[in-house]
DNA sequence: ATATATGCTAACTATAGTATGTAGAACTAA
DNA sequence: TTAGTTCTACATACTATAGTTAGCATATAT
């Protein structure tokens, strides 16, 4: 069933912030936006904007690019 | 002054759709979006999320990783 | 028991997504 | 020239939904 970019980027989000040891809410800190909202974006509750995107990305010191390649 | 991903998101976009010599309107149809709507991303008018990010992927037929690629 | 982490619901408000209309440039043809 | 076509920019405006927050529940661990 090939996922949608959305659920490979929660993926990819939750994969790394634990790699990384981060609670939701640390990196939500990081990147400036709410504890829930990192959730729902793992969960692929909500549909990401691009600028959020980039936001979560370099919370994570991770390329924009990487974060949506499989 | 390091462009954002929104800039350089529309560049990729007006790149290659000229590349392929579409016009704004034949890649919308493609993309199932409306006309004026390419031409607000690619002035980078709009914060375009995942799912529309998606979707123009497909219609170029390039990978959404390579679309946010320097 | 207290603290930490996450899921989930529900609500509000900001703005993305959609659409219409006008204007101007570039071109083609009569 | 003049008229018609195509393409794009830009200005609104509407409506769907992303972004933000608060609250409560559950689980685990100390």
């Amino acid at each position: 069933m090939n996922k949608s970019a959305l659920v490979k980027f929660g993926e990819k989000v939750r994969l790394e912030r634990l790699k990384q040891d981060l609670s939701q809410e640390q990196l939500a800190a990081k990147a400036g936006v709410h504890r829930t909202y990192i959730g729902m974006i793992e969960r692929a509750e909500k549909n990401i904007t691009l600028k959020n995107i980039e936001k979560i990305a370099k919370a994570l010191r991770i390329n924009i690019n990487e974060m949506l390649t499989d």
